[in-house]
DNA sequence: CTGATAATGATAATCATTTTCAATAATAAT
DNA sequence: ATTATTATTGAAAATGATTATCATTATCAG
C-alpha cells in the first residue's frame, strides 16, 4: 500500500491523527537500516520538510515507540537511537563499537538465544516474581576498522 | 586490609592520588548492594563528608570505572547508576522494573549464558570481524509489587 | 618540611530531552 | 463542501544530567 497513508492503520485504536511529520518520520525510519538519533532524523527531514520542528520529532518518536512501530535504544552514546520495527526486520541485537560508534545488527544464534531468554523469563518469574516484558542483549567492543587504529 | 587505604593498591599504575572523596565513594559503593546514581551518592556522602562536591562525584566515578573497580549502567531511567565490581560480587545481570525502577540482581543461568556469550563472541568475531570486549543482558518488566497495581 | 602538581569544588556551560502555549491543521459533524 | 472541535505543531524557554573552567587546596615524593 504505497502513498501517504501507508501506515495509518497501525494507528487505529490510538488517539491520534495522521499527519505529515508522522508520515515523514516513520517513512524515513522504514527506509533506512541505520539507527538514527532524533537530531539525525531532524537533519534528514529538514531537506524534504523545511519547517519541521525538533520538538515534533521527539514527540512523534515517543508516540511511535508506544505503538510499537519503532524501538528506542541507548547505546551509551549520550543520545537515544531509533529503529523501525516492522515484520520485515527480524528479531536481532546489536554490536556497538565503543570507538567509532558503529552499530552492527546481528541475528545469529536466534534459536539458542530465544531458548535461554524464555527459560530465564520463566524461572525469573518464579524465583523473583518478576514479569519479563522485554529483554536486551548487546555486545560492546571494536569494529574491524577500529581494531587497526 | 581495613582502614582508609584499603583500596589503594588498585590504583597503582593509574596516575592519581588517594584522596578522601575517592575513598568515601568507593567505600559507599562497596557497602551497598544498591545501584546508586551520582546524585544519590552525593546525598549519602554529604552526611559523612559535608562539603564534598557533585563534580567530584562524577569525576571520581569516571575514574573508578576506568580502573574497573565499579561498573556503570544505564537502565533507561535518565541517569546512570553505579555498582561496585569487587571479586566478591559474582557475574550477574539485572531485572529492571519499568514501573517503579526497582533493580534486581540475578546470577542464575550463569553457565548457559556464559556458554552462549562465548560462542557468540567467537562467531561474531569471525563473521563481522568484531572484537567483543563487554556484553550486557537485561530484562525489563514488572516487579512483584507493580504487577498488583 | 616543602615544592610540584594532581585533585577539589563552586560556578558556568553543554547537550539531550521536555514543557509551555499560542497558532495551525486534521477530522467529524453539519 | 463548510465549519467546529480539538489534536498537533513549532518556537522558545525550562529541565536535568553531565562536563568544562579555573582559582584554591591537599597529596605525596624528595
Amino acid at each position: 500500500m504505497p502513498g501517504p497513508h501507508r501506515w495509518r492503520k497501525r494507528f487505529e485504536g490510538h488517539i491520534c491523527r495522521w499527519t505529515m511529520p508522522r508520515e515523514a518520520i516513520l517513512d524515513l525510519l522504514s527506509r533506512t537500516t541505520k539507527h538514527l538519533s532524533a537530531k539525525e532524523i531532524y537533519a534528514n527531514l529538514l531537506q524534504i520538510y523545511p519547517g519541521i520542528g525538533l520538538t515534533t520529532i521527539y514527540r512523534t518518536l515517543d508516540l511511535l515507540e508506544k505503538t510499537g512501530m519503532i524501538k528506542k535504544f541507548n547505546f551509551r552514546q549520550g543520545e537515544n537511537r531509533y529503529e523501525f520495527a516492522g515484520e520485515q526486520r527480524p528479531h536481532h541485537h546489536h554490536l556497538i563499537c565503543t570507538s567509532c560508534g558503529k552499530i552492527i545488527d546481528y541475528s545469529d544464534f536466534a534459536e539458542e538465544e530465544l531458548e535461554l531468554v524464555e527459560k530465564s523469563a520463566k524461572q525469573l518469574a518464579e524465583k523473583y516474581k518478576f514479569l519479563v516484558q522485554d529483554h536486551n542483549i548487546e555486545f560492546y567492543g571494536l569494529c574491524q576498522q577500529c581494531q587497526k587504529d
